[in-house]
DNA sequence: AACCTTGTTGCGCGCTTGTCCAACACCCGA
DNA sequence: TCGGGTGTTGGACAAGCGCGCAACAAGGTT
């Protein structure tokens, strides 16, 4: 086995019980019993559990962006990458995925290191979208005077919702934010509504 | 000592702790060390930490909630109405309540009591925005097909924006989300771009 | 063959958590 | 004066945590 890639294995391990069980309740036995090895692995690799769940966050963070930004570039009309952008967006996929980010939000202010990590893939987010945007603009698709302003009140009103849907899981209905999300799109875009399906 | 006062007490440190360490930090022992007691009279008044977790976002919440009910019952006019809605809402206040926000709504999923108060009191300012806007709407003032729809979406762009604003201090400018926010609003409710300052 | 590095194990120490409980203090009505 | 709620204490408890450590396995170097 390569150096390095059994540190990725605790981290995709990891991981894997954030998204089930939530990054707070990650202990280093979890991990361990996950990968079939014993808990003294894990601190050979790593000098703390804190360093194991914050390599965590910023991989399930960077993988959906990884992802998404692949599902945007594959395709050429501007409305379909926004679209793709949507389909792709945490809360798409995962309700534990979304968790991460309120965890990471809440702990933001208080732990730097989790703060930077969590403002890095925040701006990395919003510059794949106003960067879309942009790119529907010079086409002449959108007409949106200010993307990057467009794509933080976007973004935004995603968490926003989405934060609706995961915490109070009855209060807002899924598809009714999904729904809601596009038009508002539409509007910034200056997209006839329904464009965005 | 009058019933309910030594309950207020616990609620306060348990506020006070929470502000300083966040809401899950927040331990039965660092309660009972802030008031000078003993951890068991604690549970002798809660049933769970959870439930003391709870009153401590409830009231802090609650708090706000109130002095914004004030403030919009004061004013006849439903565009001042409005402004006093933002200009009251929390993290137009102290960062520290907002951070409180993040906290619950992180917490939401771990903490049953939690959860439900947050939900309560979030579908609560869901209400006092909606009110304000059916009234707006009955005297002619706002053109708004669906209030209570136009309520949510306002609000969560705001706890999108805010979020923004308090776990990355630096990404946003307070001032450039209140201005986004009005504008939004303005557009939602039909009223003159500039209509609320 | 002897040795050292590296990977891995599994146990257990020390600590913190929420919760529970027996005991004590106090005050008010009988 | 007595009795019994009520308020309060402080510690015991089990469970769970991160972490360190002595020990073993295996492979490469000398």
């Amino acid at each position: 086995m390569a150096p390095g890639e059994r540190r990725d294995a605790i981290v995709a391990a990891a991981l894997a019980i954030a998204r089930r069980k939530g990054l707070a309740a990650t202990t280093v036995r979890d991990v361990a019993s996950e990968m079939g090895t014993s808990s003294g692995l894990i601190h050979h690799y790593f000098d703390s559990m804190d360093d194991v769940l914050a390599a965590a966050f910023d991989r399930a963070a960077s993988d959906d962006l990884a992802r998404t930004t692949e599902a945007i570039a594959e395709g050429t009309d501007p409305v379909r990458k926004l679209v793709a952008f949507f389909d792709n967006y945490s809360v798409a996929g995962s309700d534990w995925t979304f968790q991460l980010w309120l965890d990471a939000w809440a702990e933001a202010g208080r732990r730097p290191a989790v703060g930077a990590t969590s403002e890095r893939l925040n701006i990395a987010w919003q510059q794949l979208l106003a960067g879309t945007l942009k790119e529907g603009v010079a086409a002449g698709v959108f007409d949106c005077p200010d993307p990057d302003a467009t794509a933080w009140r976007i973004i935004s009103l995603l968490d926003g919702l989405s934060l609706q849907v995961v915490a109070h899981q009855a209060t807002l209905a899924r598809e009714t934010v999904s729904w809601w999300i596009r038009s508002y799109a539409e509007t910034e875009t200056g997209l006839a509504a329904g464009s965005l399906g």
